[in-house]
DNA sequence: CACTTGACCTGTCCGC
DNA sequence: TGCGGACAGGTCAAGT
């Protein structure tokens, strides 16, 4: 999925568009994505977006939430009632001049799973693939406590130290350290790209064990996971094959990437070739020379 | 208890 | 070209 910086990328920007604005109904086409009484959101003006690890919060007035996991493939798209007017036309390729192929001008598609309508018209597009992902409608402390408060530290917050790194870790001892940090127990947010790319931020090998890790290795590690997250954020995200923002728009984070997605290719530092090993049951790139 | 694997789904890509 | 298998950003439940 979408992880930390793709889920943030989607707050930012829906933030901007949808706070204030008020909800009338929602559409829905696949049942089993969407939990909980969809009656509770009609005509409730939005008031808050926020985002907890890799969950989006959508708050509204009343004390109502809604919560939405895009897991592997999900999309949130927003599409403005100023642009639904010239939907289909030829024109909508133009707008924003954006040069990749623009899927605003087909929504809903068919992986397109539930619709959110705004009393001005616009709606918001909840697609997804693969049908992990989904969106549920309740009260925050009453229904989904238990589902926020299990979570690990925000790795962006000032007081995620590397001493509250190593504190978290050390329960997940024996296990790789690229695994650890994908526990999102342990830290919240981390998936698979940004772990791979902490793991050689940091200099470690994404093998060695969270036990065999010294002082100085939490230290870079945490320095490593940092500046993923912030980087794929300054990117936009990253877009492997479905990741867009909230305007259907592609991340770039794996223009940058240093060895996500870049097996049997030279590490960018050292020219050596890089490997990959499956951990944890994930795809993991690495460099065998800079992370000895 | 700690850790690993399989299942959930759909689509794409790669090798034979 | 066709077909089977592996793989894909995540997280549970079940198995060891």
């Amino acid at each position: 999925m979408p992880e930390l910086p793709e889920v943030e990328t989607i707050r930012i920007g829906l933030g901007k568009k949808i706070v204030g604005l008020k909800l009338l109904k929602i559409d829905i086409l696949t049942p089993k994505s969407l939990q909980g009484n969809q009656n509770l959101i009609e005509k409730k003006k939005v008031i808050n977006i926020w985002r907890r690890a890799k969950v989006l919060g959508i708050e509204l007035e009343n004390n109502v939430t809604i919560l939405v996991h895009l897991k592997m493939t999900g999309q949130l798209i927003l599409i403005q009632n100023s642009k639904l007017k010239i939907k289909n036309s030829n024109e909508v390729r133009l707008v924003g001049g954006h040069p990749t192929q623009d899927m605003r001008g087909s929504m809903p598609n068919k992986s397109t799973r539930v619709i959110f309508i705004f009393s001005d018209g616009s709606k918001l597009f909840f697609n997804d693939q693969r049908r992990f992902g989904w969106v549920k409608i309740g009260n925050l402390k009453s229904d989904f406590g238990h589902l926020i408060s299990g979570f690990g530290p925000e790795p962006l917050d000032k007081d995620f130290t590397w001493e509250l790194l190593k504190q978290r870790i050390l329960r997940r001892k024996s296990v790789p350290v690229k695994v650890a940090i994908m526990d999102q127990e342990v830290i919240a947010g981390v998936g698979n790209i940004y772990a791979a790319e902490a793991c050689f931020n940091a200099k470690l090998n994404p093998r060695k064990k969270v036990g065999d890790l010294s002082d100085q290795d939490f230290k870079s590690l945490h320095r490593g996971v940092v500046k993923a997250l912030r980087d794929g954020i300054k990117h936009g995200g990253s877009s492997r094959a479905h990741f867009v923002n909230a305007d259907g728009d592609k991340g770039y984070f794996l223009d940058y990437a240093f060895v996500y997605g870049r097996d049997k290719q030279d590490c960018k530092l050292c020219k050596t070739k890089l490997e990959k090993i499956k951990l944890g049951g994930r795809g993991t790139v690495f460099c065998p020379v800079c992370q000895n």
